[in-house]
DNA sequence: GGGCCGTTCTGCTGGTAGCAGAACGGCCCT
DNA sequence: AGGGCCGTTCTGCTACCAGCAGAACGGCCC
């Protein structure tokens, strides 16, 4: 699915490209090599060069075993994520573009 | 019969289960039910249940679809799922797991 | 009882994750 | 020039799983 569409302009970046940058960010930070963190990870050397790309959609586990591998949690690494789409992302985020079809839906929960 | 391979223990979760958790804490907030966020997503209702249950691995795309459908965007996503992870996740920053097979990899290059 | 609503389970199929193997261009050596 | 390194990108190939339709489940109101 996903080939037909011509000029799908994503608003805002996807998940696999925040990721695959910030990971070859971090790698970089360390000195290291594709294929030092590959063989830590336990995945092949092209394989993570396609992630970092942003060209494959890794599963959870590879994510895991990948900053397993740069020594990362997953906590940090989605911060510096998030930092860089911020980043990325002019518009100020206090606009809420909530109710996309506005459908509020019963009760309206108060939330904190 | 599965209990003689128990020592597949992730030590934080994965990136997926915290992932379902947000969507469906941010669906539940709004008030909104299963079948609202789905068809404003544009995909099954049975699918966006798995996936808030961290049971199948979305694509970038389909997380799009449904941040978009929550209004929310990637960025406050990602920072509310690493509060989450960071909670379940008793504070071991402390060392560093880093060089897990200690190979500075030759030329050393100075990090900035 | 029966009907409605929300969630979860049971398949099924097309797509793709993820690998091997190799070739390529860029860069730094000598 | 040649030869290592390093990252990328081809061509496959197989096993697995995303993503859906259909229905079952459990709750609640009639």
């Amino acid at each position: 699915m996903a080939e037909i569409l011509d000029f799908k302009r994503t608003p805002e970046p996807l998940w696999r490209e925040a990721l695959g940058r910030k990971l070859r960010e971090t790698r970089e930070e360390r000195g290291d090599r594709l294929v030092d963190v590959a063989e830590r990870a336990g995945i092949s050397v092209q394989y993570l060069s396609e992630i970092e790309r942003g060209r494959k959609e890794p599963s959870s586990e590879m994510i895991a075993a990948v900053t397993g591998a740069l020594g990362v949690d997953l906590a940090d690494l989605l911060i510096g994520i998030a930092g860089q789409v911020r980043h990325h992302h002019p518009a100020r985020s206090h606009f809420h573009t909530s109710r996309p079809t506005g459908r509020p839906s019963g009760p309206v929960l108060m939330a904190a």
